[in-house]
DNA sequence: GCAAAAGTGTTGCTAATACACCCATGC
DNA sequence: GCATGGGTGTATTAGCAACACTTTTGC
């Protein structure tokens, strides 16, 4: 019984085109310099460091391929078919994660390094198409159901900003009216008493995230705090 | 950068007692003979075959370990810190089932092998309480939103049955009432026109479960149908 | 008849939606 | 003033929880 080769890879997330109007959710694709599927793109990733965590590799991977920090990252899945790749058997653990779309400019400078419309995806190698279908689903499903755009946004911004982020990622429009009493009612945002000015209109409060809630959170971990201090959750 | 090893744990779940009064959640553990740990009681578990994918073995875990057949069968989540084995360093890729409690019967006679109430676990080997706390979540989350106690009983059943089976798993009191009617409108279980004769009362209907949905549904996979055919998600 | 659980009806609460309308700024 | 989005009020609706009530069996 051999065992298989073990690698970390990661679904990048990010809008490009943040504050304006037309934001497209996008996403970096590596191309591949070796065989299998040499000159294919894939998802960033590699092996794993001996005394680094999954999330921690994940990370790594991130900062490695964008020179971005993610401002979210989840476990997505491990997959593990025997055949997902022609040569050594190996088995993936895949995260997912979000980075701020104004950063944008940090991106390195690398002919072998490339951002994609999540909707327009270049053929991809192994099975990463089906991987970032997945992540698709779980990123649209998370920020549906837990009314938060954890890591798209600067540290500050207005409600209209979070709804665009929304919007985008979901791909559909939203009442402005009811996305600020639920947000607002959701708690997990607070006003900071400051407005944008220089706006040809009313002047917006800007907000910003509540909790410090760790940039990395392992889902167990955090389903501990939740059990811990019931309400939290939900 | 030395290669962890790849290991396939499973977290059984199953009710002892099905179809009486008070039925108790329960996991079966097995005594480590060997060190690390030796002698304390661990999830099963062991490496990954050549041929087999993580579901595969996460099933074949169950099999060898119980004697018994997975009715359910999901992955929960990959544990990797460098620091959650003594010895070497160990990835394990968690995966969680239900089995039917009627086949308890079946059930190796194995001294190395226990059922334990799932509320009062003796201590255990590695990170496996952290696992299991976050299994059990896990199986209480996705009851309550899927509403379907999708392992735990006879092909057909009452719907008395299937609400013990939620108020055993949930350790909360349902209303009869509600509970028929959200099930009936979920649409996940059809009446078989059959009544379950013998009781002191009225005879209630027996009902099966409805499309019957892959044993084994591995996230991702389970997306693709759900995006082909709008509708079966939710 | 009586006990017990199956099964139905009704009411009220809450949360999401649709949409009308007022507010404050730049020009 | 006027345009533009920020921000608020309100009516409608759907889903769920609470609970009263009727039905059908065994004894």
């Amino acid at each position: 019984m051999t065992q298989p080769d073990l690698a970390v890879s990661t679904v990048i997330f990010a809008l490009r085109g943040t504050s304006s109007e037309n934001m497209v959710l996008s996403l970096p694709l590596v191309r591949r310099i070796r065989s299998p599927f040499e000159g294919t793109w894939a998802l960033p990733g590699g092996p794993l460091g001996d005394e680094e965590d999954l999330a921690q590799a994940a990370g790594r991977n991130l900062r490695d391929t964008t020179g971005l920090e993610p401002r979210y990252l989840e476990q997505l899945y491990a997959f593990g078919q025997p055949d997902r790749s022609p040569d050594n058997r190996v088995v993936s653990i895949v995260y997912w994660a979000l980075v701020g779309g104004d950063e944008f400019a940090a991106t390195f400078d690398d002919e072998n390094v490339q951002w994609f419309d999540a909707d327009d995806l270049p053929t991809l190698a192994f099975d990463h198409a089906l991987i970032v279908e997945y992540a698709l689903w779980r990123l649209r499903n998370k920020l549906e159901y837990s009314r938060l755009a954890h890591g798209f946004l600067e540290p500050t911004f207005t409600l209209a900003q979070l709804r665009k982020v929304y919007e985008a990622v979901l791909k559909r429009r939203l009442d402005p009216g009811n996305f600020r009493r639920t947000v607002e009612a959701s708690g997990q945002v607070v006003p900071t008493g400051e407005r944008l000015a220089g706006t040809n209109h009313r002047p917006p409060q800007l907000y910003r995230f509540n909790t410090a809630q760790g940039l990395i959170d392992p889902d167990p971990l955090t389903i501990r705090t939740a059990l811990t201090h019931p309400g939290v959750a939900s």
